[in-house]
DNA sequence: GCAAAAGTGTTCTGCATACACCCATGG
DNA sequence: CCATGGGTGTATGCAGAACACTTTTGC
């Protein structure tokens, strides 16, 4: 079916999906390719498979529809992109300027971010057209993906040093010095140890689980596990809306149905045939 | 016209739309309500006219067309509920949770918060199905909105100390008192004054008229006027995504990650009649 | 001079940085 | 005992909170 005149496609609504910009941990290859000796952040594209931009490699993404929140959309892009666990997925920003439609039909993204886990894989499993590229090496961007991932690195840069987000990167339990090489591998400087070490233990969420592991062979490291502060009791879903700006966004979004008496009324949106295959996964999200 | 069977509809995309939070400040009434004396915080809501929800004050919001960036979609709604000049606009969050839709279609919400500037007046020109409250006496709200605004509340106070976001709400020239004023009404707690003077002037955004006035009739105050740091150019639309809040990111946005350039985005083609701060808009779209 | 507002100084505290230092362990 | 990593102590600088204080004006 085409889609009418101009006039009438200006009426309509733009094509919205949703994008993710995934990251995990790799482990140090041994001829290591960055700055530090640790492990790097690794993020996994998509090489399109239409025009425009046929080729090039985007952001992992797909359509939106009626039956699926926001986040379970976000989810269901990530899992047909990959298939390792999820640590954590939070949405970083709705992009919908004109521009960046440029050689495609107007286009809003709704782009969250995530934390998966590589379980110490050194290689990621590539399907179809998945790659993964370290995010200091990305390739060239469809549209402005790239703009997009810059953004979100800013963000994620910013807060991986607060115990809440960093120990999403790691096991249920870890060593300081393992969230400690996590932290500046994902802020892309050097941290101090030290001082890393007594704001983590500051902060009150982490908890000492009396073992105790020897990681080279030296002197054997505490080993903690990540205990989210009591006092904050959530649950609540009624009038809260999620996730505040600073706050540790654990929340996902709220809800809320909008429409007001101001708009121009809707027809319902034509279908968005946009995206890769999104399968259908029941998973907690 | 018919939505077509349940398999269907799920398959096609959700309703999307705007919804703007407008924030004015409303000089203090002879029997001031809060508890400050000073100016406070009110915004607009619209009454629905139609269901669900028929007759509930909501959000102000629209629906998203195809030849509009989200942004410009915001500001039309926002146009369309008060006349008053646009001081800033910023996207604060999607909302797309299918709770909350409960009794109509599901719905994503891009939510932008806006400031405007009431220019002294007392009364808020009401028109239509719409009015003002203060925003800590609000009417039952439909859908989710109430969590809506208390998460954009609770994002704009947090931010509301910092000069270049206090600024917005007030004239090109002001007092540092003024400022605090404002300050305070908008975060919704005592600030004080000495340290606040002190933050302003440290940021060194501040630059002084040279003008003095009084307020009351005493001792005359120095006029500010402010000045985006000169550093900060931009002008670099191309690998930037549209909508993304560039700017001071690197030390604003620490923890939050949160936004700060408010024009970013193409302004809306009709420039807005505020004047004001706005010379230095290039529209790029 | 007095009241009211403008504007300054001083202290205290918390937090982050930088870096020196001691401790435990295996070889 | 020594190399290596685990873990602690300490000095410094910055930023905000609290609050006492001085200065300028109109009356």
């Amino acid at each position: 079916m085409g889609y009418g005149n101009v006039s009438e496609r200006r009426s309509q609504p733009p094509q919205v999906g949703v994008s993710v910009v995934i990251l995990a941990l790799r482990e140090p290859t041994d001829g290591g390719h960055g700055d530090h000796d640790g492990p790097s952040l690794w993020m996994p594209l998509v090489r399109r498979v239409r025009q425009p931009h046929l080729g090039d490699w985007a952001l992992p993404g797909g359509g939106l529809r009626a039956d699926r929140s926001l986040r379970r959309s976000a989810y269901e892009a990530l899992a047909s992109t990959t298939g390792l666990p999820v640590r954590c997925l939070e949405q970083a920003h709705a992009f919908g300027d004109l521009a960046r439609s440029r050689g495609g039909l107007p286009m809003v993204s709704i782009v969250y971010w995530a934390f998966v886990d590589a379980g110490g894989t050194h290689d990621f499993a590539e399907r179809d057209n998945v790659a993964w590229f370290p995010v200091d090496r990305l390739p060239d961007l469809a549209f402005d993906h790239r703009g997009i991932v810059d953004y979100v690195l800013a963000q994620v840069r910013g807060r991986i040093v607060h115990p809440e987000m960093v120990t999403r990167l790691v096991g249920p339990e870890f060593t300081l010095r393992q969230l400690h090489a996590v932290a500046q591998a994902v802020a892309g400087r050097d941290v101090d140890l030290a001082n890393f070490r007594r704001r983590m233990l500051a902060s009150g969420m982490l908890e000492e689980t009396g073992e105790k592991v020897r990681e080279g062979r030296q002197r054997p490291a505490a080993v903690y596990r990540y205990v989210p502060c009591a006092d904050g009791d959530v649950g609540d879903a009624s009038g809260a809306a999620g996730d505040v700006p600073r706050g540790l966004g654990a929340a996902a979004d709220a809800a809320g149905a909008v429409d007001s008496g101001v708009w121009a009324d809707g027809a319902p949106g034509r279908r968005v045939r946009t995206g890769s295959a999104l399968s259908a996964l029941t998973t907690a999200e």
